[in-house]
DNA sequence: ATAACGTCTGTACCAACTACAGAGGCAAGG
DNA sequence: CCTTGCCTCTGTAGTTGGTACAGACGTTAT
């Protein structure tokens, strides 16, 4: 019943996809671009995944989603596989890319004000005179 | 002193440029797509602008500093060069846009909380356990 | 055997620019 | 007159983070 070799039973790309909910296509992009470790292939060149794959992308899948850029994502994995990482590193590129996302936040809302604002003194009728399009001729 | 023609004055692409605040490239590059009308041309080939290119580039770049992306940017010239436009579709479009904004805001605070509780979990010292790693991995 | 998938590769496409190479225009200095 | 130097022109490539093909194989089921 059991195969010759123990070690876990290796996946295919789809199955990676379908077991973090990445896309099919951006597995292979990962690989190219060194954020993904090229896997082994079975003889006829398929890739074959393993558990680490899976930890390893729902990691950088973790990342992206709370907007760390693919260099961020790899900087981070350098550490981690670098072993010699120190909480203090991660520590502080966390805290710059916090500030970022606040930066982020700050700017929207600016923007939201004057497009609420804006909106506001719009009658929204029919009329083709727009103080919309005034306030961005102004 | 005056020459032939008393039509503005026509200045070149640098000087829009440096009129409106846009980059040199993205001025050909916004021709290009439409964005911006081709100009007319000297005798040489070198475009020549006047005041009307300089207040339809401001209104584009009035528009992309709101988070408007280029193709809500052309769909309001469309609207405005037409001359039929309501104040109701501007309108329509904005506020569209401006949920679009808000949703943004909202996603980048969730991301914002994520990361400032998982940092601030962290000691900052020089260890090599990683309680933001670990929240990465979990 | 053959259909119906899966996987492989490279490549092109999206936004919204930015940058550069290589050619040519144009004015001023020597 | 010629050179220097800056301007403009064109097309094309690079950026970020993917997505989507096309066309060629591999694998499995009937």
């Amino acid at each position: 019943m059991a195969p010759p070799t123990r070690k876990k039973a290796g996946i295919m790309r789809a199955a990676l996809a379908d077991a973090t909910g990445c896309n099919l296509e951006t597995i292979r992009y990962y690989e190219n671009i060194g954020i993904m470790p090229a896997p082994p292939r079975t003889a006829s060149g398929f890739r074959v995944y393993d558990d680490s794959h899976v930890r390893r992308l729902r990691f950088v899948m973790r990342m992206r989603a709370l907007g760390f850029t693919l260099n961020e994502v790899r900087e981070f994995l350098t550490l981690v596989d670098g072993g010699t990482q120190t909480c203090a590193e991660v520590h502080e590129r966390t805290q710059t890319h916090l500030a970022e996302v606040r930066a982020k936040i700050v700017d929207l809302e600016r923007i939201e004000k004057v497009l609420a604002s804006t909106a506001a003194r719009c009658s929204g009728k029919n009329v083709p005179d727009c103080p919309v399009l005034d306030a961005l001729n102004a």
